[in-house]
DNA sequence: AACCTAGATAGGAATCAATCCTATCTAAAC
DNA sequence: GTTTAGATAGGATTGATTCCTATCTAGGTT
């Protein structure tokens, strides 16, 4: 697929959700949800603002919160929590966990399919009805383990 | 237990961690501590600020946040994130997990030692070491569902 | 029991993410 | 093209958290 195809895909995809939900297709949305699909990452709402500085100088950084907040009541994305870091901004729509590195607070998504069909325990049901779960492993991660071997003396 | 012997119990709890530590055991570390392990929920900064207020008129909440970073050190209190909430204090040091009702952003504990047990999916152990797993479960709780369903016609 | 001193606190100032305000702009319906 | 409800820009504001520094104190010392 040409990458004008691509990007006709993803004007279309934007399209149908923005009608769907009856507001308006503007520039900047298309913009933003643009930068999240191409994030490999989990990109702050900075980060976002930063990114399209070069392609739209006059964006201001509280459309990109406002934004983001529209994307995450359509469904477009999930906010994330980590300690000690800014609110950060999911675009991965599928059911996923994640690893968090402790160290350098690196978020990277894992999948298991098993653990999302399993029942939850007993106790759970008595607190109210569940609506999703999501699983946040933490650790040192490859990377760091790496740089705590070092070179060797 | 009287009243008496459980705070003799507590203030040598917290005498322990600080010598162990090499840190001083000043009156308002003594005092957070107290009013954490007496919090039946997870109390944000301000919170505890709000309760130890009549008894310490002067206690600042810059010393709190400081008091709650080094119990974060010291393994107290886990740092809790949740979505539109300010930073939640986890005075609960067994392993549990949360449920969140997405309405009221009221954070209940439930245990599952089973799941604790159970090994995690191929895909985590190529990202890296894990040092501990939390499961956070959305839903709406059982208050809020009384809520809805209301008084009836 | 007064003395020392490294570490701790109080109080106010500063920071920083996030949101609000409002005049202006524009998508999209007519 | 006109209209208008909804959207944006840019600056101001809020609110949680942290920083600064003069003062204080826990806990070891004599």
């Amino acid at each position: 697929m040409s990458s004008q195809e691509l990007y006709q895909q993803t004007l279309d995809r934007l399209k149908q959700l923005c009608s769907a939900a009856g507001i308006k297709l503007t520039q900047q949305r298309l913009e933003i949800f643009q930068g999240l699909l191409t994030a490999k990452d989990h990109p702050s709402a900075e980060q976002i603002h930063r990114s399209l500085r070069a392609k739209l100088p006059t964006m201001a950084i509280d459309t990109v919160y406002r934004t983001l907040a529209t994307f995450e009541k359509l469904g477009v994305v999930k906010k994330l929590h980590i300690a000690n870091e800014r609110t950060l901004f999911d675009p991965n729509l599928e059911n996923h966990h994640h690893f968090i590195c402790s160290r350098c607070k690196r978020v990277e998504d894992f999948y298991w399919p098993d653990f999302d069909k399993a029942d939850l325990p007993q106790a759970v049901s008595g607190l109210g009805t569940v609506q999703e779960r999501h699983l946040e492993v933490q650790g040192i991660c490859r990377a760091c383990l790496n740089e705590d071997a070092g070179p060797g003396p």
